[in-house]
DNA sequence: TGTTAGCACTCTATATATACGAGTGCTAAT
DNA sequence: ATTAGCACTCGTATATATAGAGTGCTAACA
């Protein structure tokens, strides 16, 4: 167990590492006010949080760096929240209360406003509306091979998916579906869709059409699109401002990960609750064994709907962006809230 | 004037340069086998090409290196055409011919493949088909403020905006609105829409509807969305690849700069048709002046629809470059003559 | 007259030695 | 338990020597 004397002691040299990216020597740390120690009792002191794992050394003679056991350690239990400014809670506070049409175009600005305040690449994922409802399905044939399925959600979401239409599928069975569709579906949660069509509509399908095997397919494929997730990503170009990327190499893997954006969603999906660090090796992506990972989620009501992360350094100043993630789920969440009740 | 051997020595310099990225010595160019050439008269014409501004010095005993000028003569008069690999070839091939029913796909997939043949970054812009016709409106309630408007063209491009209804618009003026839009505009090109609007839809809004003045209005703004560029880029991490980007100053300004597509999307729209090679200062964005964008627009039937580039450093391999986009914009046009014609 | 061999010169890159300073660990004194 | 003192380590910066690649110029050559 850490003693009083090193928590702080700990805490001095993370919060000083952070901000000046270098290695913290014991006379550095002697000089501040609040500490009363001299430099020989703080090197002891370091020594034995360097034995416990908590700090690195560079070298032989070089100041001390926390290990990421170190970070873990200053995350959970040191870390001082970040008073913001007001400034800053004003620039969120803006992004979330602009009365915008498009919920696409909120994600949008938030993920830029977040990634310029903390000059970290911000990822938001979703919302994914769990109680959105089927508003309209429409299908729109463009020739003889060829149609377009559009699905309106109750949120003014709308996907669209252009297919071949199957040779022997009749102009009329297509139309008679789509009346079956829309009478039975409007209203129906996206979530429950492919239940419903099992229960509701198959056997409508089998009595009024032909070729039912077909269109039941046909549906199944237009209405269910492998859910594209909805990421957003911003300030990629950060991560090249950060001191430990001046070696090319580590900038490189890090970019070409980034480049699928496919691949980033999955990280953002994880089902826990509120916020979560991923500290260095803590990353399940080896190319983001030298980065951190915030994310946090926001919600409507009581579910979840999508996480807003921060990629940065390890040596992430952790303060603020935490409780920059934290406002902004929060007045999100707020704002969802807003804006579905009526 | 230049004479042929100055011509020749010159093409071996561009050669190699962008080969190998060091600066290339007189004797290493008489080395080679169809040069039969002491280094000394090398040295020669190099100094002479020096004067005149091809060659540069990157000090006083260094190799040369072509110069702006240089490279612009070289793509201009020296370079040859490079004989593509049955193996590039096919994958550009397929990449075009696989029967896909979404256009954008289609784009999106060459982005990639051409970003990987190449190993710069590839921007590709439309296609905007201006025989694209209206195929059909749609405006869907969404609640009581607000509904979402639709509209579906003959390619299966879809594009959609919610938007506020007006507080005293009555849902059957809406209705009606919808009704004799989809009349009028269905099929029509949708360059002709706005036109078509004020001859043809505006006097029926008037007979047939109330607050036509803010129907009107509504219509403008759902059917004219401020046009989105539609832009792809793809592999930008490659530029972190070229070793002219060690200096990782360079690559934070241009990696900023190619954040905000919107920005990039301009420099595609030329109007110029065919090929174009853009070489560092010739770029006009200053952030550019590293580098070389190389353009090639593709077209359907006579009309230019969009433009594929590639950027890269301004060591460029422009045989390889030149040969790719030009072969990508001769097929992709093929293609989109296809997918039209019937 | 055009070409080339020869040579002095320039500049870079690399290795080596040296000094400096920041920082540590240990020991002994407080 | 704390701290002053000191020897030691290592990284950085500076100066110096050396090798090598390449040039420009001059004089000789075909």
């Amino acid at each position: 167990m850490l003693t009083e004397r090193q928590l702080l002691i700990l805490k001095v040299i993370v919060d000083e590492f952070i901000d000046s990216a270098q290695p913290v020597g014991s006379r550095h740390i002697a000089k501040k006010d609040f500490i009363s120690l001299s430099p020989a009792t703080i090197r002891n002191e370091m020594a034995d949080l360097e034995d416990l794992g908590y700090l690195e050394k560079t070298h032989s003679s070089s100041g001390r760096v926390p290990s990421e056991k170190g970070y873990r350690y200053y995350v959970d239990h040191l870390m001082s929240p970040l008073e913001l400014s007001n400034d800053v809670i004003n620039q969120i506070h803006h992004v979330l209360s602009e009365r915008m049409v498009e919920l696409e175009k909120v994600i949008q600005n938030s993920a830029l406003i977040v990634s310029e305040l903390t000059k970290y690449t911000t990822l938001v994922l979703g919302p994914q509306v769990f109680e959105t409802k089927l508003r309209q399905l429409q299908i729109v044939p463009l020739n003889k091979h060829s149609a377009t399925a559009i699905l309106i959600t109750d949120t003014g979401h709308v996907e669209h998916r252009t297919f071949f239409i199957p040779e022997d599928l009749s102009q009329s069975d297509l139309e008679r579906t789509v009346n079956i569709l829309n009478d039975k579906l409007a209203g129906v949660p996206i979530i429950y869709l492919k239940q419903m069509i099992e229960t509701e509509v198959k056997h409508l399908l089998y009595k009024y059409t032909n070729n039912t095997k077909q269109t039941y397919e046909l549906i199944k494929m237009a209405l269910f699109p492998e859910q594209s997730a909805n990421l957003i990503v911003s300030g990629k170009a950060n991560i090249l401002m950060q001191p430990e990327f001046n070696d090319l190499s580590k900038a490189r893997s890090l970019f070409s990960m980034m480049e699928n954006e496919e691949d980033l969603a999955p990280l953002l999906q994880s089902d826990e609750e509120g916020l979560n660090i991923f500290i260095g090796q803590e990353n399940k992506i080896e190319e983001m064994n030298q980065c951190t990972l915030i994310t946090s989620t926001y919600s409507l009501g009581d579910s979840q709907v999508g996480t807003i992360a921060l990629l940065g350094p390890i040596r992430m100043d952790y303060s603020k962006a935490v409780s920059i993630l934290n406002l902004w789920s929060q007045k999100m969440s707020h704002t969802l809230t807003n804006w579905f009740e009526d």
